[in-house]
DNA sequence: TATTAGCACTCGTTATTTATGAGTGCTAAT
DNA sequence: ATTAGCACTCATAAATAACGAGTGCTAATA
């Protein structure tokens, strides 16, 4: 029998209802869960005092905490866990699967667009932050390559991925050269480099051309004018939407979590390299406070899904929000577009 | 003899010192000023009575006003103005012009990082948000028109403007055509529209070639690809940075004040539209208060300066802050970042 | 053995009361 | 025109009291 020092033990079958009924009843009013009130609202058959033992021991137990000594209970971390947990095992992610509707976003070709409007349409719905990782332009395929003259001794190079992603940046090139030797330069970097990602072109297709016996000074110019040109690509950028919504819910405004907001605003990179670490994972992963390892940031947590071009993980999106977040809304959404965006950009990038 | 019932006229000598001062303290310190102890702190020889009479006066004629009976004043938009018409008098614009140093903007040839950079530097040097209305395509001048094929029915259409403005922009085409017959279209296009800006290009050029004899069916089909790509160009951009310094505010973060934040955050529209109004405008512009003529955003000032291409104004940037706002500071920084935006887009567009 | 009723106690919340003090307006003297 | 003097105001803060939802514990009950 529970005799309230245990600290790690299976929660039974009435005590796991009740701790998903309390983080739910949080979720929802935002207030201290008490016994007496509690007991009614939902209908148990249950004595007010017997639901305060077992609030004393779910709270031993390390799921429950009281604000003060003489208040309900709110969940922990670890109660949110084991609620969400709960969430995931009953969770049918093919149920959504046929209702996947992208048309929201198949008007755009523009891919840094359709960045854009995904996170908007994020935290619109949930009505917290959404947040996307956009794929690492070092991880992505080279389709076509392009220079243009602008002046002289300036050129354009455009370079084109699988994905749809166009790069533009502008060349100051030392020689003077004529369109006619660009289209040149194009017709033989496009030939070369195509099918290589970003990353093994800077790592190693300009090592082995400039290598090639057949070279020539024009060939290694060619190969100069890429080289700068794609030197600085290379990072994944960030794009969140909808902290406005974060400033709306009074809790995340009181002073001490304010503050992890505005560091949410201010380093962008926080959140980037926490979605980052997601990219590779399957499915959608839920961080729950302190599970997001950033002394910076508390009070908060994110759900996230990976998405993909093909079978390749390429970024993730994802919902910020407190803690006391509507998991049961949150995750469909995120899971829902997330195969929505890899089912869009794949088809994208055919 | 000033009899306290007027409630328009000139101040004298000591009434407009004694203002700028209250204005200034209040700026400083942000608690309402008392007559005791500010007579004390700036040293006037005069008594505490002597500075109530003055106040009221001021406070009759609109300046100053009480948040409650028996408070300090605070300044009034009308007290801030007269501040800030105050400085704008006394202040030498040219004295920056030998300091204006464009290096941190140097190294980006990317339009777009440079909007990026300019937003970011205002709202780092005046802790409070920066903003940038970027110029609008529509005004800007054609260079360069380039088609590239990507796929059989796809292809690429850059544009490139004077102001090294890069617009790119995917379009579908019925027809198959060859990467020669771009290369074509791109000549033909770059031959007829370079020199006319975006506008005059859709609302007369377009027309105009279709109108010529000489037209062929290929030149029909390069007139409708570039008019599709250039179709949805035109709008300028808007870029804010910095509101979580406003957040770092107590006084915005005040129930009333914070809706005014979100509003700006949500509908970066508002923004954008002041904005607007002042690209033609000569010189610094200071609005204050109610005369930020909107009733979603209260208790904000906006300090701003249009930037020129040549001669031509083209954009502006700002600073956005409190009504409270470091005027002193922000005016200078405002002007100068003007001025060297200005100097760097001219010199880009040569 | 698990549940429940009963009860004293806790403590955040709200309302009420009571200083405190910086500030005011007014009047009369300088 | 300036100032001293004084009664008055009122936001702010601290102290006090009442409230009530909630707790832990004990002893009775099924």
């Amino acid at each position: 029998m529970p005799n309230g020092f245990e600290t790690e033990r299976i929660l039974d079958e009435r005590e796991s209802a009740i701790l998903n009924s309390i983080v739910y009843e949080y979720i929802e009013t935002g207030k201290a869960v008490g016994s007496r009130s509690f007991v009614q609202k939902y209908s148990f058959s249950l004595s007010p005092a017997t639901m305060r033992n077992i609030m004393y021991d779910l709270e031993r137990l390390g799921y429950l905490m009281q604000p003060h000594t003489s208040a309900g209970r709110i969940p922990t971390d670890k109660g949110y866990r084991y609620y969400v947990n709960s969430l995931l095992e009953n969770y049918d992610s093919s149920f959504h699967d046929m209702e996947i509707d992208e048309k929201i976003f198949q008007k755009e070709l523009q891919l840094d667009k359709i960045f854009e409007s995904v996170t908007r349409m994020l935290s619109m719905v949930s009505r917290y932050a959404g947040v996307m990782l956009s794929p690492k332009p070092d991880f992505t395929v080279l389709k076509l390559v392009e220079i243009i003259q602008l002046e002289s001794s300036e050129v354009l190079v455009i370079a084109v991925t699988r994905t749809g992603m166009i790069l533009t940046r502008k060349v100051i090139v030392s020689v003077r050269v004529t369109q006619d030797e660009l289209s040149e330069y194009s017709k033989y970097l496009t030939s070369e480099l195509c099918g290589y990602s970003l990353q093994e072109i800077k790592d190693n297709i300009f090592g082995e051309l400039r290598g090639d016996r057949k070279s020539s000074t024009n060939r290694e110019l060619a190969i100069d004018i890429a080289q700068l040109a794609l030197a600085e690509t290379g990072e994944s950028s960030i794009n969140i939407d909808g902290i406005e919504n974060l400033l709306r819910i009074p809790e995340m405004v009181e002073e001490s979590r304010l503050n992890s907001l505005l560091n949410i605003i201010e380093e962008k990179n926080i959140i980037k390299s926490i979605l980052e670490k997601h990219v590779e994972s399957e499915g959608i992963k839920i961080l729950i406070g302190e599970e997001i390892d950033n002394e910076k940031v508390t009070g908060c947590s994110l759900v996230t899904s990976p998405y993909k071009i093909g079978n390749k993980p390429v970024g993730a999106i994802g919902v910020i929000g407190p803690t006391r977040m509507d998991y049961e809304k949150v995750v469909p959404l995120v899971d829902y577009t997330g195969k929505a965006v890899s089912g869009l950009l794949t088809r994208m990038s055919k």
